[in-house]
DNA sequence: CAGATCACCTGCTTGC
DNA sequence: TGCAAGCAGGTGATCT
């Protein structure tokens, strides 16, 4: 579900509840959500204090007064302040003011502790909205691939996920299948702006609500609606009216105007 | 290294 | 109507 800009949102969201307090208590019931000893995570964060809450890549990263926690929100994870617990939550954490929930119908999403360094995030690429251009251009000559397997990759760069991949290479006129090393410098340049602007104004839009997304007050993003290819199979491309098609790259359904994106 | 396949889970939609 | 198959914003292991 969440991308780098769902993820943006609920970190923003976040913060303002959590910045200062204190766990009370923790309590999780997911031998997938948190995998191996749920007591002991649970002994972690009893009685810490909240100093930070950032994003990285697609984590939620909280710095406490001793260890860092990440939360990965998978596909249908939500944290939420104050909400209602339910069938699907699988984390509770008692703060001194008010409570935090994880809530995650399929449980692909995680949350771990480390009382040093966070090895799943230190291992990822860089931020697309920080890198520079030049940077971009190098990291994309090393690597072989197609292009939208290549950013699907967490180590490549940290945080486009399905739809964002989807939009930025339309914006950018690359097809899907595109050779990553053979683009031009132009070609390039192009995608860099692409994912920048796409990114950006999807965080303006608080993010993309497909069926369940909402920040950490229960609130809907609506950049959906300005989806370009992403879930408009056989609607009309918007710069030149020939349908949209979708195919399947990575594993994943990729939504493309063959008319306007160029392989090469 | 690149790419395909499968697996992890639940729930909603689609098609026969 | 009913039920099985297919699909979903993600990631990682394994095999060729």
């Amino acid at each position: 579900m969440p991308e780098l800009p769902e993820v943006e949102n609920v970190v923003r969201t976040l913060a303002p509840h959590l910045t200062g307090r204190r766990i009370l208590s923790a309590s999780f019931t997911s031998r997938f959500v948190t995998p191996g000893d749920r007591r002991k995570l649970a002994s972690h964060l009893t009685e810490r204090t909240i100093v930070s809450v950032v994003r990285r890549g697609k984590f939620i990263v909280m710095t406490l007064d001793r260890g860092m926690l990440a939360v990965h929100l998978g596909m249908t994870g939500k944290l939420l302040v104050d909400g209602t617990a339910g069938e699907h939550t699988h984390g509770v954490f008692h703060l001194d003011h008010g409570t935090l929930l994880y809530d995650d119908p399929r449980q692909f999403g995680r949350i771990e502790w480390s009382a040093t360094k966070l090895a799943r995030v230190a291992a990822l690429g860089p931020e697309p909205l920080e890198i520079e251009f030049e940077d971009f251009l190098e990291r994309l000559r090393k690597r072989k691939m197609q292009i939208k397997p290549l950013l699907l990759n967490q180590k490549f760069l940290a945080g486009m996920g399905n739809i964002y991949v989807d939009e930025a290479l339309f914006r950018a006129g690359i097809h899907p299948l595109a050779s990553a090393a053979r683009l031009s410098r132009a070609r390039a340049g192009r995608l860099y702006q692409a994912i920048r602007e796409v990114l950006q104004l999807a965080i303006e839009h608080r993010g993309s609500s497909i069926s369940d997304y909402v920040d950490a007050n229960g609130d809907r993003g609506d950049f959906q609606v300005h989806h370009r290819v992403y879930g408009r199979e056989g609607k009309p491309c918007v710069e030149c009216g020939s349908p949209i098609r979708k195919t399947v790259v990575a594993q994943r359904g990729t939504h493309f105007c063959a008319k306007c994106q160029k392989k090469s």
